[in-house]
DNA sequence: CGCGCTATTGGGAGTGCCTTGCATTAGTGG
DNA sequence: CCACTAATGCAAGGCACTCCCAATAGCGCG
């Protein structure tokens, strides 16, 4: 699968790539690792542990310990979103942030930079260096917040 | 605008009022739930379900249960501050919101005031209510951001 | 290509944080 | 002080991981 031509340059253009760059880390390419991998350059959203494990049909144990290993070698990484299980995004094809919605779970997807605005007001009155990156901000998306509104 | 019946403000300055807030709800005051609010009085920072059960002597599902009915009356609620069980607050005494380091676990504590430019500057950019009050922002104190930028 | 070294895997058990079910206890209005 | 039923204690269950370990399978080397 080709990447859109307005996609930001990447250190992993793709999945032989990645596989790639996993082998010159002293990583060994197996099956499994393979799979997670597929699973998260297929997802356009980011997907948890358990939706990789049930789509390829592998071993949860397994799902969870390639992710550890491809955040932990900077391929991949894990957002939590309101409640619920962690779910997993590739590093690398344009960094994305999220909004979600406490209500119907809406996600938003942003660029770092759109949240620079934010993250840089906070640190401004706080002092605090704000990472919405693990911890994305929860709230209502517009719709719902509209609907709550009307409800009131 | 109409008071609905079923979320009803409650003002109460101390447990004694608290608790008057719960009979006049139908609600029945026991040794558990009294102690439950007692723990919630005493504490001045978010406390966990476990250390209620453990300082007042409680079963845990007992201490849950009752969080969760205080929580349903308007009486307290709970942050999710970064990983980790969530935590409880009284609510009533003068609203409080929270910023918290995932490195060092320092919780700063704000009024709902405070962070409201952050939340109007998220809802003028992106059009999401954001609200911190559940899941706060989480990220680096000015310490740990510092000896973070220190050492790279 | 075969061999050996060891990273990785499957599967099962364990942990943390709650949630549910149920028989028993104890507040409360009458 | 009685009856009614909310609330409790205890046991079990559930979700999201995390750990352990014997068996397997990549990978470098000859």
């Amino acid at each position: 699968m080709t990447l859109s031509p307005d996609t930001p340059r990447l250190a992993f253009a793709d999945l032989a790539d990645a596989l790639e760059a996993l082998r010159q880390r002293g990583l060994r390419v197996t099956t499994p690792r393979r799979l997670v991998l597929e699973a998260l350059f297929a997802a356009e959203v980011p997907v948890s542990a358990e939706h990789i494990a049930q789509n390829v049909n592998l071993e949860l144990t397994s799902v969870y310990r390639n992710l550890e290993t491809l955040e932990h070698h900077g391929l991949a990484r894990h957002v939590h979103l309101g409640h619920g299980p962690g779910l997993y995004v590739l590093i690398g094809r344009g960094e994305r942030e999220f909004l979600s919605c406490e209500r119907c779970g809406a996600v938003r997807s942003l660029t770092t930079e759109q949240l620079d605005p934010i993250r840089d007001r906070v640190r401004e009155l706080y002092g605090y260096e704000a990472r919405f990156s693990h911890f994305p901000i929860v709230g209502l998306c517009p719709d719902c917040a509209q609907r709550r509104e009307a409800a009131s």
